[in-house]
DNA sequence: GAGTGTCTTTAGGTTGGGTAATGAGTTACG
DNA sequence: CGTAACTCATTACCCAACCTAAAGACACTC
């Protein structure tokens, strides 16, 4: 571990990362790019369409979520046509969840969306502090999935 | 606004700053530096801090949060011994909520907790991807204020 | 084949926000 | 002036998105 990140530049940059991840993240949770699905909904979809199928529990491991907690999210996305449950094919405890065609159709829609709200915050920022953005968004991937 | 956005590699940047912010939201909220004190809270007294005193309203908007929610939020601090609460001098409406030397004291406190969980951290992430961190804190940041 | 472990689900609780409506105080305008 | 309209904080109530604990179904091991 390098020294480096003991200064007080890193602990302010902590400090930062901090409220200003709790900050957007409230403000992401009103802000929805699709009325009636929520961040974690996307979020599974997004993980969905990466991965091809997953069980329940995987999904709530790599979502950091507990098991309750994405059985309801799945049964939702269920209900609204957007996943498809199969059994497993190996073992009769778990299920496999996959997502629908509808559920494609409706990731390319919402990516135009993304799109606006992308819009309205451009406003805001000049040319290289995106360029940042751009650069550490896999980096806080990374950290979140840690 | 440059054309520079527009392009797929800064939607898919937004799609991933998406889901990584809900995700180490949802992250912070446990793994918090002091018990019994929530994020936002954390984050009033940090504003608190930077600014001296504000009134309920000023919080509110710098949080984006609603009025109300900031007045339980300040009433929380108040019991906590944590925020001084003051008529406003020129408003009779209006009050002034500043921070306690006890709160100055668990700020000092908390950043040194904070270390702790930024070397755990620190493990999973090299020197390059710090560097790209510590760059995107203060973007990020203002994001959030947009 | 009995016991232990694992995956999902059910039931119920907690937390951190929100909206609507109230009350007190200020400002603007006739 | 005085009254109407606005603003600030608060109260009361509600809701969404998580959690923990416990149960049920199945799988593995010995």
């Amino acid at each position: 571990m390098p020294d480096l990140i003991h200064d007080s530049d890193s602990a302010a940059a902590v400090s930062s990362l901090r409220s200003a991840v709790m900050l957007l993240g409230r403000r992401l949770k009103h802000q929805r790019v699709d009325e009636s699905l929520s961040p974690t909904e996307m979020s599974v979809l997004g993980t969905l369409a990466r991965c091809g199928s997953a069980t329940p529990g995987e999904l709530a491991r790599k979502e950091h979520v507990q098991p309750p907690s994405m059985t309801r999210i799945v049964a939702l996305l269920e209900a609204k046509g957007l996943v498809r449950l199969e059994p497993h094919p190996d073992d009769r405890r778990q299920k496999m969840v996959s997502q629908t065609e509808q559920a494609e159709a409706m990731l390319a829609e919402s990516r135009s969306k993304r799109n606006a709200w992308l819009t309205t915050l451009a406003e805001g920022l000049d040319e290289d502090e995106w360029e940042t953005l751009r650069n550490a968004a896999p980096v806080l991937e990374k950290l979140a999935h840690l």
